[in-house]
DNA sequence: AAATAAAACTACAACGTTTTCGTGTTAATA
DNA sequence: TATTAACACGAAAACGTTGTAGTTTTATTT
C-alpha cells in the first residue's frame, strides 16, 4: 500500500513550486511550454492523479450529482438511472444514489446526506409518502441552498424547478384510442389512487380518449387499485382486486393498465377464467419492461423511454450547474410511443 | 440562495474560536459541558450542517463506498444494490454507482473516477469483458492504493481480496436433484460459456448431481449459449438456440437454466411446441426475479438472495475500512434456496 | 546601458474541517 | 503561600488543491 502521490510530491521532485505544478497540469499560460511538458511527463510517469476531494473543496463543486429514487428494483427507474449514469459519465460526473423506499423520512435522510456538500445537483423522483403527505420542506431547503433539482416522473407542479416527465395523458390517450380503433367498446382502466400524479394523468388521458370517441364514461370501469402496498409483496391482494373487476363487470373487451404489473396480472387472470386475449379482450399496459415482453401473449404497451428521460434530466441539470443559468425553469415532456404486440388485435 | 453556514460563522457569532466550536460539536472533553450545550444549541438553531467534503479531506476518509456493476437493468444486481444501499445508509455511508455495461474500458474509467479520493472502499461485480480478457490491472492498482475491495457474484479466484458469492454449485445440485427426485430422466442444462465463473460452477453442480444419482452425463444435454450478446436485445438468437435444442434432442423431461431468462424462454418455446409443463417437462431457473414469478406457470427457481449478498458485502467492506483489519481475506458464501412453484411437479 | 515590458515562476491565502500543542485560569495540594 | 494539577479554551498547521498577487528572470525598446 503505497501513499498517494500529490502535487506537493511532484513539486519537490522537480524542484519547482506547488503553484507551478498545479498550473502546468492545467495548461496555464503562466507556465512555459517547456516546463508544462516536463511536469506533465513526470506526472504521468509517476501516475499522479489529482485528489477529487481536495479539488471539490477548493472549487466548491463536486462533479457528482445525486439521484434519489423510490425503488431500484424496478425496471423503469433502473432505465432512467442507466440514462443518467451514461450521460453523467460522459460529462465527467459521478452519481450518488439514494433510495427512499417510498418513505418520506428515508428521502429526507438521503437528501441531507447529499446536500452537505457532496453534490452539485439532484435528480429525484419523489416517494409515494412524500406525495401523500405533501411535505416538501426538504425539497425547498435544498433548492434554497442553491442546489439545482430536476424532478422526473413523479413531479410536483407547485415546486419551481426543472422537471422532466412523460406525456402520460397523451400516451394513455393513444393507447385507449388504439383499443377503440380495434373495436373495443367496453374499456376498463386499472389505475392507482389520485395522489399519484402519474395515475391521475393517465386516468385523465383515458377519459379524454373516451370523450373523443363519444363513448360514455362508466365510473365502474375505473378500477382504482389500492396503492399503499408494494405489489411484489402483495400479489394476492392485487389479484383479488382485479378478479373482482372481472366478476362485477361482464364483457370487458379492453383494458388499459397504468403499469405493466397490473397489465400482466390482468391478462393472467383473464386467461385463467377463459377469456381469450386478444380476441375477446385486448390489453395495453404502461412501461416497456421485461414482464410485458415475456408475457404470453407479449403485451402491447406504452413505452416510456426511461433512458431518454434520464439523459434529458441530466442534460438539464448539468446545464444548470455549469451555467448557473437563472433562466426560467423548464419542464420537458418526453413523448411515449405505442409498442404493439400480441395482446391487441 | 443563502450561503452555507460554516464553523467559522458559528465561532464568530458566539465569540469563541473555531477549534472550540469544532471540539464542542464532537463532544470533546476539552470543552466545558456548558459551552458545548451553548454551541450545539446555536448550531441547531441556525441549522448548521458540517461540510462532508471538508471532513473527507481532513479525515482522509469519505464515508462513501463505490459500487460497480455490469448492468443495472437487471433484477439480481438491483437487489444487491438495494442490500448495499440499505446497510451502507445505516452505517452512515453513501454509495457511488458506476456501470460498466459489461465493458472493460468502462469499468476502468469508473474505477479511476472512484479511486481518486472519492471512496473508502469498493464493491464490484466485474464485467464480462474483464473476465474474458482476464485483464485485472485496474483491480490490482486500486488494491495497491490501499482501497479495500469486495468482489461479489462474478469473482476472480486469484485476486486476493474479500469476496462474497453464492453457492452456485450447491444451488444447482439441489435443483437438479429435485428434478431427478421428481422423476426426470433426461435433464438438460442451459448455461453460458466457460469464462463466466458463474456458468462454469453451475455446470459443475449439474454434473455432480447427475453423478450422485448415477445418471450418465450426455454432453449433448449441455447447451452452451453464446454469451456475448445482451439477450434482451437479441432474443431471437437466444430463442433460436433453445429451439434447436428441442429439435435435436427429443424427450427432454427436465431443464435447469442458469438464469431466469433462459428458463422462461425455454418454457415458452416448450409450451409452443406442445410440451406440457410441468407434466412432460419440468423446469428450474436461477434467480428469483419478476420473470419467474409471473411466468405461466410460475417458474420454480433457485433463489440467490441478492439483498443478503449486498448486505454481507457491505458489512465486510465497512469492517475492512474502519478496522483496517489486516486479517486474512474471507470469501463468504451465501446459501441459495429452492423456491418450488408450478414448473416442477 | 538604463528603462520597460513580457514571460516564467513562486508565496500565500483560501476552501471547511480536525487536532496537536500551547496558554491562561481556577482549584487542589503541600 | 508557593507549587502543581486539572480544566477550558485558542493558535496554528494540516488535508490537497487553486488562483491572486507578487517577484524574479529574460527579452525588448530607447
Amino acid at each position: 500500500m503505497k501513499k498517494r502521490i500529490t502535487i506537493k510530491d511532484l513539486a519537490r521532485e522537480l524542484d519547482v513550486s506547488v503553484s507551478t505544478v498545479s498550473k502546468a497540469l492545467r495548461d496555464s499560460s503562466d507556465i512555459s511550454k517547456e516546463t508544462i511538458n516536463k511536469i506533465k511527463a513526470f506526472a504521468k510517469q509517476v501516475n499522479y492523479k489529482p485528489n477529487y476531494i481536495a479539488q471539490s473543496l477548493k472549487n466548491q463543486k463536486t462533479k457528482t450529482i445525486g439521484v434519489i429514487v423510490p425503488d431500484i428494483v424496478h425496471h423503469f427507474f433502473t432505465k432512467v438511472i442507466k440514462g443518467i449514469e451514461n450521460h453523467a459519465n460522459r460529462k465527467g460526473y459521478n452519481i450518488l444514489i439514494g433510495l427512499s423506499n417510498e418513505s418520506l423520512s428515508n428521502e429526507i435522510v438521503n437528501m441531507e446526506m447529499f446536500t452537505n456538500g457532496s453534490i452539485d445537483g439532484l435528480i429525484i423522483s419523489i416517494s409515494r409518502e412524500t406525495m401523500q403527505k405533501q411535505n416538501y420542506n426538504h425539497i425547498y431547503e435544498t433548492l434554497n441552498q442553491g442546489i439545482p433539482i430536476v424532478m422526473f416522473d413523479r413531479i410536483i407542479d407547485k415546486i419551481s424547478c426543472d422537471k422532466v416527465t412523460i406525456d402520460d395523458k397523451k400516451g394513455t390517450q393513444n393507447a385507449v384510442n388504439k383499443l377503440i380503433q380495434n373495436g373495443a367498446k367496453k374499456i376498463a382502466i386499472i389505475t392507482t389512487k389520485d395522489y399519484m400524479s402519474v395515475g391521475k394523468l393517465r386516468t385523465e388521458g383515458y377519459k379524454i380518449a373516451l370523450k373523443q370517441n363519444n363513448i360514455e364514461l362508466d365510473k365502474n370501469l375505473i378500477i382504482e387499485v389500492d396503492d399503499n402496498l408494494l405489489y411484489e409483496d402483495h400479489l394476492e391482494s392485487l389479484e383479488f382486486q382485479i378478479r373482482k373487476m372481472f366478476n362485477n363487470i361482464p364483457r370487458i373487451d379492453g383494458i388499459f393498465a397504468v403499469n405493466e404489473l397490473f397489465a400482466s396480472v390482468a391478462m393472467k387472470i383473464a386467461k385463467n377464467i377463459g377469456i381469450d386475449v386478444p380476441h375477446d379482450l385486448q390489453i395495453i399496459g404502461f412501461t416497456d419492461g421485461i414482464l410485458s415482453r415475456h408475457a404470453s401473449p407479449p403485451l402491447s404497451t406504452v413505452n416510456q423511454h426511461g433512458e431518454s428521460m434520464g439523459e434529458k434530466a441530466t442534460t438539464i441539470l448539468i446545464d444548470r450547474i455549469e451555467n448557473k443559468s437563472t433562466e426560467n425553469f423548464q419542464t420537458h415532456i418526453i413523448q411515449t410511443d405505442l409498442i404493439l404486440r400480441d395482446s391487441t388485435k
